[in-house]
RNA sequence: GGUCGCGUAGCUCAGCUGGAUAGAGCAUCUGCCUUCUAAGCAGACGGUCACAGGUUCGAAUCCUGUCGCGAUCACCA
């Protein structure tokens, strides 16, 4: 039982003794800090059911509970707010549970779990991946370890987006342009090759287009006359169907793709259970099609074409079937989604996509309840904002992106800099250094990222870099790393813990306060996915801590009672730091 | 035009299931390294919470409208 259900009981019984009401729930909030306290009632609300003076009321519920609860040691109110002082006892056991519980916020995953699949990522493989697939991986990966620590089985998997007109331009550019040019034989990163094609493609597309235009064909129709647009067309439709030479380099340029993006993923350190691939997938759906068909669920045009009417729903018609009978996106989304039930028997489903998709998720998860799947109530759009440049959107093919090994490289040699000019790494060896500037260089990249709500849009000024001081990811992973610098002076085992007789500092109990808080942030970021509630919570425990450190000594404190506790305390601190950071995805480390 | 989202300090963001004098970081300025790592701490400066109404004892938070920005409304994905 919580505190605050605790006390919520007694001021139920008394107000039941003394006014005749009935009231169960009561509005608690932390005492702020420039408030004499540690939790408060506020008792506004209560004058629904109590017509009186809100102080007096305060004052009598306060008196009452310092008498009937243990817990409660003083009390003080100001206007309608009460506030209530909690008991040295109080704060020992707290700490003390906190302490033996090795797995203090986190819930423990079961076979029984529920579980949830989350997909992120899901790339186009004609071009690298820019900062907005970072966003995209870090918020998906974060959220999937953040479901974890809530205590479900989480599977993590994308859906390559392997086919299609845009791998085919990248092929047919290859092709006319590339010279035999491979990985190999260029030195080139796979994926880079792969989208260099790509933006040759566009090229010599404007510049057919505008012969054309100068030529007196209209720009409409220009667009889709242009020798090369056909070459990439003819190319999908030797791929459907199945053309041997075509599927083969189809297939050699995909897997350079493939291997570009295990190098990106592995820097970025995400990771996937299950890889699911359109060329695969895309044909699925088509049979739900059909069956909804039959049920009325969908209808036919005298084309052909097969759709759905949402009016009702607000929304508009929307084609699931084109009238040449191929799938479109939508009837892809369908089949894959029936798929992923069926292969991991999962009971809630994340998608990790850009908000400019919101349209289409409602749609999909319309159509699915409308084919009657139980599921489809647990289906989640996870909806994120672009990162936009001050130039407005990124565009791969106009090459004004922010490609994420640049980016990632730039981050690593800031910390890299920043590091030497500091100078506090003697002993380290070359590797060990190397490894400490990577783990810095995405932490502040991470962080920076992932600190912002989701479904806020993140505007990136590449002229502007990244901080590492402040509210970033380099300040709570020093942080860390202070703490470990302590713990090896100390040169204890975590043992257990006694502090019955403790006489509190102030900033010890505020430690102690938010730390408490902890599985609640997590429980929270799980119900709303976001990643930020735990980036945003870590920080504020962390300036906690470093006002405690800069005014407080901890290993030269009055008696080894109190040395004891407060190394019991940085150690607490820090393995709360590095679980926050582990659901982030980001490294702490030992020393920096 | 319809729909959806966003608008908080010069900049980047918290706070939004209504609660006390709206909080951080960056930038600018002041102090603090012979004491556990100064990527730090302590402090100063900085706000008509886009605007206007409404609900309420109480609104940055909820409702309505206006303005601004963005997305979306394809037999593209």
């Amino acid at each position: 039982m919580t505190l605050e259900t605790q006390l919520s009981k007694h001021i139920t019984t008394f107000l039941k003794n003394t006014h005749q009401v009935e009231v169960q729930d009561f509005d608690f909030q932390l005492t702020r800090k420039e408030f004499e306290g540690d939790l408060t009632l506020v008792v506004f609300p209560l004058l629904k059911h109590i017509k009186t003076n809100p102080v007096q009321l305060g004052e009598q519920i306060g008196e009452h509970l310092v008498k009937a609860s243990e817990t409660i040691s003083a009390f003080n109110v100001v206007k309608g707010f009460l506030n209530l002082s909690l008991s040295e006892t109080y704060f020992s056991k707290l700490i003390q549970d906190i302490h033996q519980d090795k797995n203090f916020g986190f819930k423990e995953v079961t076979p029984e779990s529920h579980k949830v699949m989350v997909e992120y990522s899901s790339p186009n493989t004609n071009k690298p991946l820019h900062l907005g697939h970072v966003r995209n991986n870090l918020l998906g990966f974060s959220v999937a370890e953040i479901q974890k620590a809530a205590g479900k089985q989480v599977y993590k998997t994308q859906i390559i987006n392997d086919r299609g007109i845009h791998i085919c331009k990248s092929m047919v550019a290859w092709q006319k342009f590339g010279d035999g040019e491979t990985p190999e034989n260029s030195g080139v990163k796979g994926d880079h090759l792969v989208g260099k094609y790509y933006v040759e493609f566009d090229k010599a597309y404007k510049a057919e287009i505008k012969e054309l235009v100068q030529q007196g064909t209209a720009e409409q129709q220009a667009k889709k006359q242009t020798p090369i647009f056909i070459e990439a067309q003819d190319m999908l439709k030797k791929w459907e169907a199945g053309d041997e030479e075509t599927v083969a380099l189809w297939s050699k340029m995909n897997n350079w793709v493939y291997e570009g993006f295990e190098k990106t993923y592995k820097e970025l350190g995400v990771d996937f259970d299950k890889n699911y691939y359109e060329s695969e997938t895309y044909l699925l759906g088509k049979d739900h099609i059909k069956e909804g068909l039959e049920r009325g669920v969908f209808y036919k045009k005298d084309d052909g074409s097969v759709w759905i009417d949402l009016s009702d729903e607000g929304l508009d018609e929307k084609i699931v079937l084109r009238s040449d009978g191929t799938a479109v996106y939508m009837t892809q989304d369908i089949g894959t989604a029936i798929q992923r039930i069926t292969d991991y028997d999962i009971d809630e489903m994340v998608y990790t996509v850009g908000n400019e998709q919101d349209y289409h998720f409602k749609v999909l998860f319309l159509i699915l309840k409308k084919l009657g799947f139980k599921w489809a109530d647990n289906l989640y759009h996870l909806s994120y904002g672009m990162v936009d440049l001050p130039s407005g959107k990124m565009k791969s093919r106009e090459g004004n992106v922010v490609d994420a090994d640049d980016l990632i490289d730039e981050m690593i040699e800031t910390a890299r800099t920043i590091s030497q000019e500091l100078g506090k790494l003697e002993g380290y060896d070359e590797a060990e250094k190397n490894q400490l500037y990577k783990m810095i260089g995405l932490g502040a990249l991470k962080y920076f990222i992932l600190k912002v709500d989701p479904k806020k849009r993140i505007l990136f000024d590449p002229k502007e870099s990244v901080d590492f001081q402040g509210n970033t990811g380099p300040f709570i992973q020093y942080t860390y790393a202070r703490i470990q610098s302590i713990l090896r002076k100390a040169n204890t085992e975590a043992d257990s813990l006694d502090v019955t007789n403790y006489n509190f500092d102030d900033k010890e109990k505020s430690l102690i306060k938010q730390l408490n808080e902890f599985p609640g942030i997590i429980q929270q970021a799980a119900d709303q996915y976001s990643p930020a509630l735990v980036a945003n919570y870590v920080y504020d425990l962390v300036k906690e801590f470093n006002s405690f450190y800069q005014n407080i000594s901890i290993l030269g404190a009055d008696d080894s009672n109190q040395i004891h506790f407060r190394v019991e305390l940085a150690r607490i601190v820090g393995e709360v730091i590095k679980k926050s950071f582990a659901v982030l995805g980001i490294e702490v480390p030992q020393r920096m």
